[in-house]
DNA sequence: ACCTGAACACCGTTCAAGT
DNA sequence: ACCTGAACACCGTTCAAGT
């Protein structure tokens, strides 16, 4: 917390800062990408070649440089919403929003963590809550006026619809990364207006010995972290 | 990893030592249930009233203790088990299943970690595998041959609905103990043979406020732990 | 202004010394 | 055998000293 910034107009970074601050958001990119939200600071300073403490001059704390990736990669789910909001099949628009923003959560771990909540600064989310939530609504109302969602669905629903698959996603992504989209398809089928007959899931359902592998301890004794 | 004890038979405990394990156990199933697996080895060797070391004598790691307990709340899950398998209406045993099995994860943090595979230890899990699976295989079996669960659907699906609506759960248990009903219903709603119109929800939508509140950032800054 | 790395707090785990 | 608590490793965060 520095109260030296008047809020909204910040002075520019003197010419190494700035350049050091690009150099660590690059390092965060990538290893966050790779290994999600558990990689240490000192990694990302020592892979950006700079000092831990240069990290905690430009970023309050770990989950705001986090945060600062945010707007690169909620840009990518926007893009996804608008596609989704142009596709002159409002059902169709629905389920590739889901399908893409999924996908998208599948290849960057970080953005998964993000936006199933698990960590975040606070500035991106205003942003999340300001530009994506209106997008959620827009792609739930245009379907429910076309007739094909149940029309006791809201946009928030969609929100707690990604939070589900996420961990569906976060357990099932190193064996089996499609999986999710067998839950995914399942609860589309929950959510038409209309049901008629069940449609044939994507990904078929994995088998006992595959579950359990899966679910499996992610913590071999004497390996536990903090 | 000790080897002294021969698999299967262990010699019974000292009593000062049983007696501590179980101080051990009581102290870890309340702080368990009330914090979920982020209490301190420490605290909770503490309210035992014994110091650290004696834990590390009796659990590989805090997994274990954790595991431990395992048991007692499997046996809980099991019976929720039991009683969907002996109603006489297989779909009504299959819904109701879900709800006590959730609503026992909505009451104790601790076994919702363990269910969602967060965190669990190795011997547990095991009997997880040997007790609960073929409940949940003969549950999916039950409904699907009576005609009202869809055929594509097997038992390890139920594992993954779990996960699922357990992140929902997580996510929404202070603030909306039971929004995660509401995806609990759309879901099932996906997963009838026949779905007919679609059944109406249990639970009313967050609104966008309430969404964020839920989603906000759990991590005040400077207050971010290991 | 900004950079650095040593220092601190916290928590999981180990181990030497005691009974 | 078992108990204890100090010690160690790890990681997030801070801060004194340097440019």
């Amino acid at each position: 917390m520095t109260e030296s910034a008047p809020a909204g107009s910040q002075r520019a970074l003197r010419r190494d800062a700035a350049r050091n601050r690009e150099r660590l958001l690059a390092a965060a990119r990538q290893l966050f990408a790779d290994h999600g939200f558990d990689v240490t600071l000192d990694e990302v300073a020592h892979r950006a070649g700079v000092g831990v403490g240069t990290a905690y001059r430009r970023f309050a704390n770990k989950g705001e440089l986090l945060d600062a990736l945010f707007s690169e990669q909620t840009a990518e789910m926007a893009a996804a919403a608008d596609t989704a909001l142009t596709d002159p099949d409002p059902w169709h628009g629905l389920v590739t929003y889901l399908e893409m923003s999924l996908a998208l959560q599948l290849r960057d771990k970080g953005l998964a963590q993000i936006v199933s909540g698990d960590r975040v600064g606070v500035e991106q989310h205003d942003w999340n809550r300001q530009v994506m939530a209106p997008k959620n609504r827009a792609i739930v109302a245009r379907a429910r006026d076309a007739g094909v969602l149940r029309d006791d669905v809201t946009g928030t629903d969609l929100t707690f619809v990604q939070v589900g698959l996420n961990a569906i996603l976060a357990r099932s992504r190193g064996a089996h990364p499609d999986l999710y989209r067998r839950y995914l398809h399942l609860l589309l089928d929950g959510l038409r207006a209309e049901p008629g007959t069940p449609t044939p899931l994507p990904v078929a359902a994995l088998t006992s010995d595959e579950t359990h592998a899966v679910m499996g301890p992610p913590i071999t004794p004497g390996t536990a972290r903090g």
